[in-house]
DNA sequence: GTCTATATGTTGATAGAC
DNA sequence: GTCTATCAACATATAGAC
């Protein structure tokens, strides 16, 4: 039965001495590349199925290279996901000083939010894939409560002035409201069945007014 | 810093021989017992992470006897994901044959899946993280296509009956829709600062009416 | 049904030539 | 900056006594 039982590294090629690429991928150097190779290798199996060889193997260096240009397979998952909270805080850090009400900036935060989710979907996923085994991973969720901390508060401006229900908690509806917008990673991908602007419209009518015809 | 750089089977007894039980917490052998630990243990590392060494410290059993009741760790990982599975299957089949507006079993189902995602939060926690790896994964994954299949034709029959708004696809609000209540369990944990009723509450309000107070 | 002991392979990572 | 070769630690899983 094709692939039943498959582990990474029970190479599918056992008689290779080493870790010798299947075919030539290299490119000049270039740590955006290798991030996105491995960003992709690490989404299909998880990072922590996923093994140097896996890497090598996809990325066509040998698991030597790639040592020479990182620290090793965590810094990898390190720079991936910092990379989707650097895009993440700059959609916040854009709304922050601006005028108009809170609820209009929500509004603007979901859809960037959203609009970041999708540019980079792999770097996104891995960071709400994060549970917290290593150091790296614990500054990552670290970061990520000091953005939800920033989410709530915008929230809860929303409800003072008004412009949202007052009887639900702020802290709970944020939760429920992002929680609704970060699981477009489980199924969103580009060139599929929904483009980016119609799941961007629904995710914003869903949430401000409902499933019920008004 | 406390745990920092953990990692499975960095035991921090390394001077021990073997896989002993660090304290007797056997009980009667009892696969619900086993489940429970062992899901508990899944969730906090991840399933890849987590070496049946760890399972074994977690049971107060040695692996041999893990060995002797289930095949393996993917075993393991099959009958917890099933009892997800199985509970949120009988929800959906209890509202199948059951009359009324389409969008009050809707929110019955609505309310149903959250209560069952509280009550096997483990297990239900565990089959949302499936990605398909194995024989094992890939089954869970149908059995979950089917059961959005099944949300989908509900939400479907919702907006036919006039009840739910027609200008968004039915499969593009379903999956926002129950990505939403699915997100619960990135957070909700039994005694913590909302309790079932709460979010049950808040889930269907914003669901259904949206932030905007009408 | 549980244990001790061990087989067999893979893992992340390094040494050192080119 | 890439390679070949190799390591020590750890993984899943099994054998067989009690």
């Amino acid at each position: 039965m094709l692939g039943a039982h498959y582990r990474p590294g029970m190479s599918s090629t056992p008689a290779e001495p080493q870790s010798r690429p299947a075919r030539d991928r290299r490119s000049p150097y270039n740590l955006d590349e290798l991030l996105e190779v491995v960003a992709h290798e690490f989404l299909e199996r998880g990072y922590d199925a996923t093994s140097m060889e896996d890497l090598s193997r996809a990325t066509g260096r040998t698991k030597s290279s790639i040592y020479h240009h990182v620290s090793g397979k965590e810094e990898l998952l390190r720079l991936a996901v910092a990379r989707a909270l650097d895009a993440l805080f700059a959609v916040l850090d854009e709304e922050q000083d601006r005028q108009g009400p809170a609820v209009e900036r929500l509004e603007r935060v979901v859809r960037g939010s959203a609009r970041v989710l999708v540019a980079e979907l792999p770097y996104v996923t891995l960071l709400l894939r994060v549970r917290g085994n290593t150091e790296g991973e614990r500054e990552a969720l670290s970061r990520r409560r000091e953005f939800d901390k920033r989410l709530s508060a915008l929230v809860g401006d929303a409800i003072r002035e008004g412009d949202v229900r007052a009887d639900l908690d702020p802290r709970l509806v944020t939760r429920l409201l992002f929680g609704m917008v970060n699981s477009l990673v489980e199924w969103f991908r580009p060139g599929g069945a929904h483009d980016r602007q119609e799941v961007e419209d629904a995710l914003v009518a869903l949430a401000f007014d409902g499933l019920r015809p008004r």
